[in-house]
Formats: structure tokens, sequence, C-alpha cells
DNA sequence: ATGGTGGCTTAGCCA
């Protein structure tokens, strides 16, 4: 089985490379994340007719929004709410054979790493503070589990173009990185690309939009994850970052697709 | 130190 994550920055502009993913790699199943639509405006259509029959979409006007893109049926599918907010950031469903997929995204948490002033930062941290909570009460390490999605953190230094410049900006900053280490204690997770790529190469899943030329300064962080529990961590069978779709044309997120084949 | 880009929605928010 393939899965693939992606923020993909809105569905409706980005449609249609949305359809060369699904050309180009034919994942099994694809969680979305920024989709920005609500879900009666979600363009299903050519996404149904390519095989997706089974869809579990969980969208809000303008911000978030998350989505789960299936050819296999769902047992069954739910969503979940963080900060007593309801702002479409975490859906799930079980796959055939039982194994429950998290399709995630973090809150990005703002500019300023101090959640004392910057309300963003402290939603980010509470958010990742219920999530593990959860994981710690209501699920087990043993149980088949994928975790996806935009995490809006890049835990190893070889996750940043800079490690020591990016140490005080959000998204690197040790307070989250130890925050989402505790989220992947709270159930065993494994982290399923860095089980195929050691730590002392760079990956990165996202470049700005705002460099000059993203490729050239290459100044990308990795936040997008595939995590599995440890039942599912030896079935694992090969990862890819889609680094090249930073440039897809017209206009490319300015996320890549991460993609993670299992032998279930 | 600042500003740089992009999407949604329509001036400002969010990333």
């Amino acid at each position: 089985m393939r899965i693939a994550t992606w923020n993909i920055n809105s569905v409706r502009m980005r449609l249609d490379l949305l359809l060369r993913l699904i050309d180009e790699r034919q994942p099994d199943v694809i969680c979305l994340q920024e989709t920005k639509v609500v879900d009666a405006d979600f363009p299903l259509a050519p996404i149904v007719e390519r095989g997706y029959a089974h869809t579990h979409i969980h969208g809000m006007k303008s911000y978030n929004g998350v989505a789960i893109l299936s050819k296999h049926a769902f047992e069954s599918n739910d969503v979940q709410h963080w900060c007593g907010r309801q702002d479409c950031r975490h859906a799930l469903a079980r796959l055939p054979g039982g194994v429950e997929l998290h399709c995630v995204y973090i809150p990005a948490g703002g500019d300023i790493p101090d959640p004392a002033v910057n309300d963003k930062f402290a939603h980010k941290l509470q958010f990742l503070d219920e999530m593990t909570e959860w994981f710690r009460s209501n699920r087990s390490p043993d149980q088949p589990m994928i975790l996806v999605g935009d995490l809006n953190i890049a835990p190893l230094e070889s996750d940043v173009w800079s490690h020591k410049e990016l140490l005080g900006v959000v998204s690197h900053t040790p307070v989250e990185v130890e925050k989402l280490a505790a989220m992947q204690a709270s159930a065993g997770w494994v982290d399923a690309v860095r089980h195929f790529v050691p730590p002392s190469e760079k990956l990165y899943s996202w470049w700005s939009y705002r460099a000059r030329d993203w490729a050239v300064s290459d100044r990308g962080r990795r936040l997008d994850h595939i995590w599995v529990t440890p039942p599912l961590a030896d079935r694992l069978r090969g990862q890819a970052i889609l680094r090249e779709a930073r440039g897809w044309e017209p206009k490319p997120s300015d996320h890549v697709p991460v993609l993670v084949d299992l032998d279930l």
C-alpha cells in the first residue's frame, strides 16, 4: 500500500497538480492538508473518477482543512477536535486490516516563539500536548497505526537548512522539538522516512514562497511527516519526498508530497 | 533589520 501526504495549499487552486501526483505515483491513499474549502465545494468528481471512491473530507472556509482520499473502503472514519476549536485539522480513518490512519495539520505557530506573547505559538504547543495525551490515554503502540501530515516541526538538525540559524525560528525551536518527541513517544511512533534515510542526510519537504529561487538557495525544512507504530515498522518498504513537485507548473505548493510504501 | 510570495476574500488574515 502506498500512502501519500501533501499540504496542497488549496485543493481547488492545485487540482491539476493533485491529478498529476495521482497519474505519476498512483498512491492507494492520499492525505491532504490545507484544502481551504468547505466540503460542498471540494472537487471530488475528478478524484473519484480516478479510482478514489472512498473519501473522508473535513474542510472549512478559507483556512486549514484535511482530507483522506482512498482507493480502498474505510471500515470507519472520524474527526478530532483540539484546543476547544473546530478548525478542521485532524481526520482519521480505519483502513482494511484495521490500520488506523491519522491525517493531521498542526498549527504553524506564528512568528514569535514565545507562548506568553504569541497566541498562535501557545495554540501550537497546546495542540501538541493534547494530541500526546490523547494517544497516551486512548491508543497503544501495539495497535497498527499511521500518522501523516504537516506537523509544522522539523525535528532533526538535518531537517533544516541551518540548525544554528533556525534554533530561534518557529518550526525548529527546542520546545517544539521536545513536544514533538513526546508525541512520538506517546504511541511508539517510528519516523517512516528516517527509517530509510540516515540523520546525516539533509531532507526537506517545504521551501518558502519568499525565496528568490527556492532551488538555488535550498533553504528548506522537513515539516511533513509519516509515522507508523511498531507493528508496521517492519512492513515499511520505501519512501519518497517529491522534491521536484516544488517546481511543478504552473503554481506549485510550498510543500511537496511525501510517500511511503507498506506491505500490508 | 527588513521584506520577500501566495491563497482566500476582498483589506486583512494566515502561512
